[in-house]
DNA sequence: TGTACATCAGTGAACGCGCGTTCACTGATGTAC
DNA sequence: TGTACATCAGTGAACGCGCGTTCACTGATGTAC
């Protein structure tokens, strides 16, 4: 089998390896050349797909907030009871961040997406759209509802976006036992979760 | 007023000019070569105080958890109760992500840091012990105590990072009102923190 | 008080490196006739 | 079914840029005597 000049799905491959070394090296290790050269494609090549680095980043977070957003709702759709389908949903939201660890934090790094990218911000409403209509349907019929569930809304997320980030900051060792990591975390999430 | 070959302390001048850089420009935007530039010396000149970039990051980080903390505990300070005592360092928390976005995101960008520094571990650990003491000393007599504080240290630190981090890079829009930003934001935190 | 000397902060030219980008090209694909 | 041609994905050499780092140096400071 030599390899032919055209690849096929080159577009497909560059963002699986722009993930493969994000999660590897991390969000400032992510290059144009780098990635060409993980496919090993010709270093000129992913200008053909995405325009610049930019553009490169915020197509793969466009994938993973995709991706991310089916995490979620896969986990709600296991559950009946509102409040259950959140705390599954809160659940979701760390296992996707320890699952791909760099592709998380890209998705996050505000600086270097281009949110007005149409797949990117499709991506996006989806992901959190999952998480605040899963919100409201936990507080519908409260008192003073709008507010309250925008308080709601931004707690949940609050929480679990900084338990996320925290955890894979390492910050959060102090009050994690000193057994397997990823398990004592969902543990800790997990009394935080259904706390009160 | 000629300049003098010796700059008198060039090691504070250099950490000013990086958090200059690092608020204007961003993390990424830092660089040794741009500090010395910032102050107007030779590009070399860092080196003699920080050995390479992981150096003046981790020393600025320094800096800045020393400055997180003294924040913190001032705010603690002007309240008696240990629940107002916990919301107002929880405010104050966000207060200072929001007046000092690029260090507060270099603070917690562990790629870039060497916590093993002393001047750095001491740091986090002043802010740090800050925030779990005081939640410890609002939930002490809790029954279970060690396990419940762990959980409620873990929810409030999780969600007052949380929320500053999403609210700096603007994720949090959808649920503020339109008006100025930063009131409308901690007010929204305040639903947030006596929500229950 | 003065002099000699070690120390070291700061300088500026030079280096190699990886990056993004440009450019003329080449090979493959698909469409028109 | 065959042929001509436009299109465009992918190539690889070349460019300029800013970076960190090295190196021989120079100017200022402080200490020993």
């Amino acid at each position: 089998m030599t390899k032919p000049y055209h690849h096929g799905d080159l577009r497909a491959a560059l963002l699986e390896a722009a993930e493969n070394i994000v999660n590897r090296d991390g969000v400032a290790g992510l290059t144009l050349r780098g990635v060409a050269r993980e496919v090993g494609a010709s270093h000129a090549s992913p200008k053909n797909h995405f325009d610049d680095l930019t553009g490169l980043v915020s197509e793969l977070a466009a994938v993973g907030f995709n991706r991310f957003a089916d995490h979620m709702q896969a986990a709600a759709a296991e559950h009946r009871a509102p409040q259950d389908k959140l705390n599954a949903i809160g659940r979701a939201y760390v296992e996707f961040a320890l699952a791909d660890p760099g592709l998380f934090q890209l998705m996050f790094r505000g600086e270097r997406l281009d949110k007005t990218r149409p797949a990117l911000h499709a991506a996006m409403q989806r992901a959190f759209g999952t998480l605040t209509a899963s919100v409201a349907a936990a507080h519908e019929g409260d008192p003073d509802a709008a507010r309250a569930t925008r308080a709601h809304a931004a707690r949940a997320w609050s929480m679990v976006h900084g338990f996320a980030i925290l955890l894979l900051d390492e910050r959060l060792n102090p009050l994690l036992d000193a057994g397997t990591p990823q398990a004592d975390a969902l543990a800790l999430l997990d009394d935080m979760l259904t706390m009160d």
